[in-house]
DNA sequence: AATTTACATTTGTATATACAACTATAAATT
DNA sequence: AATTTATAGTTGTATATACAAATGTAAATT
């Protein structure tokens, strides 16, 4: 549905700023999808993101500015979603001995287990939306998102 | 730059997902920008839309069904986004007198004002970002964008 | 007319987010 | 060695969001 029908415009729109409210339309559906598939492992799209960050680390630890830099919301708070993950014993957390104002942080059994009953899931939600263009339109589709946020 | 650079990935990552991280990820650049350009008017990204949702509505009142179905956002709680506007008097809110459980919302003379003094901004923000794309390219974009959100 | 159902909005509560201020430690400078 | 600066992470606080439950009222049904 093109996206003055969703929002109920009457006047006619610029295409900037649909495009504005076509990405932001589309991220909206995109993570409330999401969202109900994390929902039976109660953990937030953000403590996934950390948790796969953990997991691509392949065993070695991470300190929380790694984590950070890797997010895709450059604005979360790590400490506290460590901390939140934590409680639930997905990872762990300790004081690097060589520099004590690092912490490492590693993903525990139970956190790769939690991400490998997620991933078919994933999997699927991500084709579930790119199944609707061919693989040149995906293509495009990357390309242009990443030329416009240019700045 | 490319979305696995930012996101420093190491390893290559499937089109469907880095169109889903590229949504998520441009969402959120625009977003940030976005709320650079508001934070001296004190509004939210939200209560911006129920201001432009409501000045849409060329002096007939709005009741909340009718906002929230033209919000992005479609979990957002309009009921507490009004009262923060009520609160900075750009609107008004009345019972409906025919029937008392509609509510009419209408912006103010003030609400008005507010908005017209970000219009400028709002326009050169969605230029900021388009104008990395030609016109072709950015009719492209909004078409992909909801045809990959079909469901 | 009384009851039920549907609708419109509000409230409660738990969690998440934004952003500034703070603490602790390492490295650099004097 | 003492002081300053930079870095790494944590905490405080206000606001926002998600979602379920509650309230209040109109319309439909019995």
């Amino acid at each position: 549905m093109k996206i003055e029908e969703i929002l109920k415009s009457t006047v006619p729109m610029d295409n900037s700023k649909k495009i504005i409210l076509n990405v932001l339309y589309t991220q909206n559906v995109i993570t409330e999808n999401f969202n109900e598939i994390l929902k039976p492992y109660e953990i937030s799209g953000e403590q996934y993101n950390v948790l796969r960050i953990l997991r691509g680390q392949k065993g070695n630890p991470a300190n929380m500015w790694t984590i950070q830099e890797r997010m895709l919301a450059k604005t979360s708070n790590t400490t506290r979603l460590v901390d939140k993950l934590l409680l639930k014993e997905l990872v762990t957390r300790k004081v690097c001995p060589e520099n004590r104002r690092k912490i490492e942080v590693l993903i525990t059994q139970k956190g790769l287990e939690v991400l490998a009953a997620l991933d078919p899931k994933v999997i699927a939600h991500e084709q579930f939306f790119s199944k609707n263009l061919n693989s040149q339109e995906i293509d495009q589709l990357n390309q242009l998102l990443e030329k416009y946020r240019n700045q």
